[in-house]
DNA sequence: GTGAAAGCGCTAACAC
DNA sequence: GTGTTAGCGCTTTCAC
């Protein structure tokens, strides 16, 4: 391949050292390189020969400095490890690929402190689009916080898109895409509702969390239209994680008989219900048999648990694809704008009707 | 919090303009902002307080231009969404943050192009460490793309490093880190034989990936530490991937009827052992009463599959934070270093003693 | 202690 | 067509 052969000094080869190698200018070689100016082949063959001899490669930032650099878009999540998350996370960065845009993901470990230095670090980068991706909860730190990140991303024309969190306020330069949370848990409510079951519980509220409150929401609706009172509502704010529902979980079992009690748990995440059905395992009950489960998410590894679970699907990487693709449609139109992604159920073997004492 | 009112030429905010605002020169600003230079407290807080009212954020591009720039991590692997890369990437990710270094993480869907386009894009950037992630099929080709990988960073000053795929030769300036799989694989086989069971089959081989021959090596040696012959050894190559396990599974056991042939699967990871548990589940066998199941790496969700599986723990995020922190921590000894990490059993509910009539 | 000036590597006018 | 020149925003000598 005879590249490196020709490694002069140390340190990165430079535009200049490629026009003296051809016996051009440095103009010469720039325009050779982006292509966007008549060069004639000749003089075009020698230089690109002299950058391969070189293995040069050009410096993004001293490009970015003057204009001509290449466009990033930075995502912003809890963490990678969510599989959750990481469709995002897949999805803008595929999508962002498509474009020759580079990507950067960052993750704050859900501290606003680091969300605050990361979005930052994406102005100083010179980011064109910012997605903050994952529920919060909405309190006046978070909205002072947003509004400032999209009025500052705007000055310098960047823009800010939020996937699955609301805007402080309509008329700040954000984007907001999300999905249906509302609907996605009213539809598999219903199902429960349907399958027979009355003493459904909600495990894994996070008040103030605007993607629980909103699956509380429509977990309270279905049961609304259902008929059932305010009363039949049974919501354990144990927040989120495979801990969390575990602990909840088991706390709600040794609580009394549980037969009594509830004969099915709507999970507020796919995580949630991996630690419930332990839980109900652990303490020798049977999912579907005495207690039916659903989640929320389906996660890819939701199929293998035991039983393969009954959730809502929400399509991740989908969500991270529509951002990217949204804010950079129109980008005039952005401002304010509010996309619902829509959801829908995935039937497995979590849930039964309840058992005939019950 | 008064930011933002200030905002004067759209546009990003200079230096200079800072400068004027707070009356002194941009040396001073700059000299205030790196911290690096004695300056009077009363210039500093003039200087501050005008960069805070102007809501100004430095130019990461100039600053990197002239050298003092961030320091830049970036990982490269195939895809985020796989439990076992994201917990690696996690590491990375969290070892960078630690140190205030920024990190980019790139996919590849495994292909090699992209590879080689994400480290050429790295190169531009000026990250001054490049971790390449996964196993691969070590080819001519692998080995002469590497090469020129670890060269051309090391020119220009950057480090290259390996994480669970070989450097092409030992004199080739890149560190490698890895688990030892093969000691890995010889202890859960060991478990297997030592529970009783003699006939194993491998479920997952891709002949030419390393990470899975070495696995395979591990296997057999631990057969043959057991005093069975080499044609005890069954391996089925069907690759990686949840589907892969489900399809190869699924072939195996509808071949004869299944007891006669082998009484345990040893999954060449834990996505595979999730597509063999189900193609078992389907064909209307138990695990581990009819057929015992081990799998590979302990995914964070290996513990909610049916059964609870029985694998091997591979500690992915302390294989990324281990790669950064070895590659900075002796910068000259590191050319040719070959780091191995450490792996154990963890032992749920999917292995047990072969059925009596087996 | 602080300012003026040079220059990082590149692109884009502007000449010829 | 191609070279010359002027910066992009910043840090850093080098003077004062």
């Amino acid at each position: 391949m005879g590249m490196g052969s020709d490694m002069t000094s140390k340190g990165r080869v430079t535009i200049r050292e490629v026009a003296e190698r051809a016996g051009v200018s440095m103009a010469t070689v720039s325009r050779v390189l982006s292509g966007n100016h008549p060069v004639p082949a000749s003089t075009r063959a020698r230089v690109l020969r002299a950058a391969r001899d070189l293995d040069y490669v050009a410096n993004a930032h001293a490009r970015a400095l003057v204009g001509g650099g290449r466009k990033m878009v930075a995502v912003v999540l809890r963490q990678v490890t969510s599989p959750f998350y990481a469709q995002v996370a897949e999805g803008v960065e595929a999508e962002a690929a498509a474009r020759g845009w580079l990507c950067l993901v960052g993750t704050t470990g859900g501290d606003p402190g680091r969300e605050l230095e990361f979005v930052q670090l994406m102005r100083e980068e010179g980011a064109q689009l910012v997605i903050l991706v994952g529920g919060v909860v909405e309190d006046d730190a978070y909205r002072e916080r947003v509004a400032h990140y999209a009025q500052a991303l705007a000055s310098s024309g960047a823009r800010l898109v939020l996937c699955g969190r609301p805007a402080p306020d309509p008329d700040i330069p954000a984007l907001v895409v999300e999905f249906d949370n509302e609907a996605g848990a009213r539809a598999i409510t219903g199902h429960l509702l349907s399958a027979g079951h009355r003493r459904i519980v909600f495990l894994g509220g996070l008040p103030g969390n605007t993607a629980l409150d909103a699956r509380v929401a429509g977990y309270r609706a279905a049961l609304a239209e259902h008929g059932l009172g305010p009363e039949a509502a049974h919501v354990v704010d144990c927040g989120l994680g495979r801990a969390a529902g575990h602990r909840a979980m088991t706390e709600l079992l040794k609580g009394a008989e549980n037969p009594g009690r509830f004969t099915a748990v709507f999970a507020g995440d796919d995580m949630v219900a991996a630690g419930a059905l332990r839980a109900i395992a652990d303490a020798g009950l049977r999912v579907p048999a005495d207690i039916s489960v659903v989640g929320y998410n389906d996660i890819p590894l939701a199929e293998d648990f035991n039983p393969p679970l009954t959730t809502v699907r929400t399509p991740a990487e989908e969500l991270g694809r529509a951002a990217v693709r949204i804010a950079l449609r129109d980008p005039e139109h952005a401002a304010g704008a509010h996309h619902l992604l829509g959801t829908h159920i995935v039937v497995r073997d979590s849930v039964q009707p309840p058992p005939p004492g019950a």
